[in-house]
DNA sequence: ATCGATGCAAAGGGTTTGCAAGGTT
DNA sequence: AACCTTGCAAACCCTTTGCATCGAT
């Protein structure tokens, strides 16, 4: 694999990126660390894991999401994914992707106009999806 | 104080409101509580600070705030005060207010888009604000 | 007097770390 | 062989909770 960033290439590190590569959803570690076990990597250690995800970050692997969904850490893949932010559903959880040209400029344009280099964003816009509109008046 | 929204009203409470509403940063628990401590008021302990301040966010008078900060739970005064977004140095941690209304109304084209009711956003902006990026090419 | 709020201490849960043992280069 | 990773367990940190007491209505 392609991910020799300046860090060892362990079998761990193999089977942790084969894995988060694999998952479509959002994910924690602990889900990572689940799925480890299912799949037995043999003695795979949550504390691996936790040493694990920010290499994978650094690699470009995987990035951090959801912060408004509270305590727990959650990542996403970035590798060969488009820039998306996220809508969330407050009722079940439903996360859908967006990207919108439009707000990406705007964001620019309201950084150069305090004087920042954006570098990144975290937009996540939250509320009631359809169903549960209706499910529930 | 205008905070009768159901809950009782305590010495602690009122002086804790009294702290977030002069508090011009943002803040968390720990910020509070040592403000407290910093005003003799006697005894105020840090397991109170975290039962009200929920209460707080309830009574209108505070709202989580800065969640891509990583972990702790921040917080910000919401009273009487308008919408805005933050924009956030990396290098330095400034924080910069922002509003823009096209924005606000993209999102809820985005969400309507998607058949959702938008009810609340978190929209942070991160990047290298202006002293920073001229001190580190 | 009743019911909720507080102090205290202890538990909780996710995350991190020190160290010895095992892998990678 | 040198150095990095891993497993393990213990430490950490912020936050929450149980319980007796204190305070508000």
């Amino acid at each position: 694999m392609l991910r020799e960033k300046g860090q060892r290439f362990s079998k761990i590190r193999r089977e942790m990126a084969l894995v988060v590569l694999e998952i479509r959803r959002h994910f924690n570690a602990d889900d990572v660390f689940r799925e480890l076990r299912r799949r037995n990597v043999r003695g795979a250690h949550l504390a691996t894991v936790y040493r694990t995800l920010p290499l994978l970050v650094q690699a470009g692997i995987i990035q951090p999401a959801l912060f408004s969904s509270g305590e727990r850490t959650f990542y996403e893949t970035s590798f060969e994914r488009p820039h998306h932010d996220h809508l969330i559903c407050t009722g079940c959880g439903l996360v859908v992707e967006f990207e919108l040209e439009a707000i990406e400029r705007l964001q620019h344009d309201v950084a150069r106009c305090h004087g920042f280099e954006l570098t990144r964003h975290f937009h996540e816009l939250l509320g009631e999806c359809g169903s549960c509109r209706s499910a529930s008046p």
